[in-house]
DNA sequence: AATTAATGAAACCAAATGGTATCACAAACG
DNA sequence: CGTTTGTGATACCATTTGGTTTCATTAATT
């Protein structure tokens, strides 16, 4: 099953949810500590970490009473994939342009 | 001016307008070439592509009654660079856990 | 046992989003 | 010229989104 790119690009569109993402490359954190750090309820960090999680983006756990959250090392791997096809097509596409001019100008 | 993250993010968060991306990869075209490719109104698309176009993906130029789209090569850049730092800043983590452990094991 | 702290879950709300339809206008073409 | 074609600009609509509040539950603490 390839992985589905839509849940990662939609987490990735809020600015919330990439600074948590740069805050948990820190260290993991349970909501709590990650919910300290903006200035908004707990519930809406917890959302925010919802739909991180259901990008493939972190993981969460339960631990004890608290539920703490890492990234997901591999979560970003699609979409770069993504990315560097998109460049690699562009790319592609610029030498052909080039090597045309060149042979209509020689 | 570091370039705004945000109008870039946004604008890849919708599949329509990664397709579409994928479309002007191959060749600049008019907004109603683009528009030939979904199943959705020409107003719809052009939005779309304003949107991209917001977001420093393509840039579009009026020529004649039409109006062309083309990628930006430069576009992808400022978003590339924020993945590979958080990838980046991850990689460090695992490496300071890593020796960490070794540390304590020792 | 009683209290506190962290979470889960639901209802609710305003604003943003992705789409439509419509009208006006300019350019290409017979 | 008249007609068609591509675009620009609105107004409008349903759904999604990002946030809140409230209440229940469960684990840690004293």
């Amino acid at each position: 099953m390839t992985p589905a790119l839509q849940p990662a690009f939609r987490a990735l569109a809020d600015p919330t949810r990439r600074r948590i993402l740069r805050l948990l490359a820190g260290s993991e954190m349970t909501i709590a500590e990650v919910s300290r750090a903006f200035p908004m309820t707990r519930a809406a960090v917890r959302k925010h970490l919802a739909i991180l999680e259901q990008g493939a983006l972190i993981d969460s756990e339960p631990r004890g009473r608290e539920r703490i959250n890492r990234l997901n090392p591999n979560g970003l791997r699609p979409v770069l994939d993504w990315m560097h096809e998109l460049d690699a097509a562009w790319d592609d596409r610029l030498a052909a342009l080039k090597s045309a001019i060149e042979r209509n100008t020689s």
